[in-house]
RNA sequence: GUGCCCGUAGCUCAAUUGGAUAGAGCGUCUGACUACGGAUCAGAAGGCUGGGGGUUCGAGUCCUCCCGGGCACGCCA
């Protein structure tokens, strides 16, 4: 409908004289209903160009539209209001053939192929294996697996892929605080160990001391690093280390097998979590890999030939300052070792030649300055970056008994993802975190997630659409089917056709919502469409009504309830059939 | 100090990307069931969109300068 409007307006107003080439009316849903259905704002962007009175132009446009008679006569009226809109009022029969279309489509409604073909990228969650998921993490995981779905439904073929480092610094202080852990709970002379002459032996060389805050010191086994990790999960696996291997690890020459076993229990927890949300990662993309595949060193010798890197202090640095940033940019230290953005831009290079349309990235809100310089060298390298699209989300401040919580991992000072999910439910979690747009601060009341839950707006619409299932089954039972003699044209009523209205949006909204890469438009919408169910639930009754009008009524619900369950579908939420 | 994000009703947030009278939820107040699910619905109150200037037919949205908050500015990842 939008496009045969669009094709009637084009035709009109390029046959204005002055209408400058390449000029494309734009159209949109109108402010409030009692408007009309659609509308255009061409002729005040026109008046600039033609020097005219806009209101003039819009005479003159719809007294040649109306002489064409366009879109079957499915216009019912086109009219001229304020500054100069046209507005276009649909008829009600094409409300009641856009009704019939969405009950055809089904599951399938709101799918488009506009993107068929194409392979689309999403990166995401990557959180190194260092600990548990927090809620911070929770909402990277919940956005990109949402935007994922998103692409899905708009005919993208997407990989969803986690990406992550397991060497470095961080993973050896990681298995050093476990070996620490290790050691404590060897020395506990109620171990199961300690008659072991091995396990006394080391019990009476053992010593403590404390590190941490000054002001919330805590006491570790000296072998624990300074800067070791004092969450209750390294305690758990160095357990379960002493379980498996006694205390054959107390002379080990290094942290690795540590850090191997801390590695192996985190990625476990990570996705048990991630299931936990329904979250499937086609591929964990280990960054060790790039270097493997030379992949790394590949790149830095691809970015000298282009002469955008130099040394200096022993260091290889690349030339950023002339590529639109302040300062140059080390991508290997003096050590040799390169810094994590090397890596990254082979990475994403990688991700070029594995031959992505689209690739998207989910970064927090502190890697907004860091990743422009992948996309600098990537520009360098000769790579279209118009391919990446980066989500930036900013951070979720959580607030408990009226103070913010600061979040640390190293420090254990952190709420989990899984704690999350426990409080409140995997529902709430994911609509939570989609509910607001990705670049405004998010602040979460601990204290009052349980008790906001009851009235979180996830519920509104999963009431709707249990709602629905037992109107549907209670109609089903009193004799009412829905067959091919369904009569939608009996639905007159303005509840009626305001729901029908809103429900055909939604192939739009998925269509814009994708393209924008941003889910809380769609968890925004989907409650106007519950609200417009609502409202005609209450005025129009399906039971007790003469058979066609309560068959039509019926089909009107089971399109709602398609609406929203496909919406819910694509946030990853739960439709239940009751509640 | 420099760069990026944000500032909208008492609170938490929207606003079709520059459109018409800035909208929802929670909270507050007033109403509605002899009813297919009341986890509902109808209505009210609540706003100088942080402040000043600018751009134009038109600004919450764009440019600029202040104020306030967040994040990042390392040969850490």
């Amino acid at each position: 409908m939008k496009r045969c409007v669009h094709d009637a307006l084009s035709r009109v107003i390029g046959g204005l004289e002055g209408t400058p080439a390449g000029f494309e009316a734009e159209l949109m849903a109108c402010a409030r209903p009692e408007q009309g259905d659609l509308a255009t704002n061409c002729a005040l962007q026109l008046a600039r160009h033609l020097r005219r009175n806009p209101r003039e132009i819009a005479a003159d446009i719809v007294g040649k539209l109306q002489s064409l008679r366009i879109c079957d006569g499915h216009i019912a009226s086109v009219e001229i209001a304020g500054p100069g809109f046209i507005n276009f009022r649909f008829s009600t029969a094409y409300w009641h053939q856009a009704l019939d279309a969405l009950l055809a489509a089904g599951e399938g409604y709101g799918r488009s192929a506009a993107h068929a073909g194409a392979r689309a990228l999403v990166e995401f969650v990557s959180a190194n294996p260092t600990g548990p998921l927090t809620v911070g993490h929770g909402r990277n995981a919940v956005l990109g697996d949402t935007i994922a779905n998103l692409l899905e439904w708009t005919g993208f073929q997407v990989t969803r892929e986690y990406y992550f480092n397991d060497a470095g610094r961080q993973m050896r202080v990681l298995g050093a605080s476990v070996r620490g852990r290790y050691h404590e709970t060897l020395a506990d002379p109620d171990h199961v160990l300690a008659h072991m002459p091995k396990v006394a032996a080391h019990r009476a060389g053992y010593t403590t001391k404390c590190i941490g805050d000054a002001d919330a010191p805590v006491t570790v086994a000296s072998a624990f690093p300074d800067d070791g990790y004092l969450g209750t999960y390294i305690t758990e696996i160095a357990a379960q280390l002493a379980e498996a291997h006694g205390a054959d690890l107390l002379e080990a020459a290094d942290e690795r097998t540590f850090t191997q076993a801390a590695k192996q229990a985190i990625f476990a927890d990570i996705e048990s979590t991630l299931e936990r949300l329904g979250i499937a990662m086609d591929r964990f993309f280990n960054e060790g890999s790039l270097y493997e595949s030379g992949a790394v060193r590949q790149t830095l010798r691809d970015l000298c030939a282009k002469g955008v890197v130099y040394e200096r202090d022993g260091a290889q640095w690349m030339k950023t300052s002339t590529l639109g940033k302040e300062k140059d940019t080390v991508l290997v230290k003096s050590t040799g070792e390169p810094t994590y953005r090397l890596p990254d831009m082979a990475y994403h290079r990688d991700k070029y030649e594995r031959g992505y349309d689209v690739m998207i990235d989910i970064f927090g809100a502190d890697h907004i300055a860091t990743y422009p310089d992948v996309l600098r060298a990537l520009r360098v390298l000769g790579y279209d970056t118009d391919r990446i699209r980066v989500v930036i989300y900013q951070f979720v401040s959580l607030m408990r008994a009226g103070a913010e919580v600061k979040m640390s991992t190293r420090m254990a000072n952190y709420v989990t993802l899984d704690e999350l999910i426990d409080d409140v439910g995997t529902d709430v979690t994911r609509y939570f975190f989609l509910m607001r747009s990705a670049q405004s601060h998010l602040e979460f009341d601990l204290d009052l997630a349980r008790e906001a839950s009851d009235k979180n707006p996830v519920f509104y619409l999963q009431y709707a659409h249990a709602r629905i299932c037992s109107i549907l089954e209670k109609a089903r039972e009193v004799g009412f089917s829905l067959d091919s003699e369904t009569r939608l044209d009996l639905l007159i009523h303005e509840a009626e056709l305001a729901l029908i209205r809103t429900l055909v949006e939604f192939p739009d909204v998925i269509t814009r919502t994708a393209a924008a890469l941003e889910p809380h438009r769609l968890a925004t919408w989907l409650r106007t469409a519950a609200e417009a169910f609502s409202r005609f639930y209450h005025s129009c009754r399906i039971i007790g009504e003469e058979r066609p009008l309560a068959t039509a009524r019926m089909a009107l619900a089971q399109g709602t309830r398609t609406v929203l369950k496909n919406g819910l579908d694509v946030l990853g939420l739960r439709a239940p059939d009751r509640m």
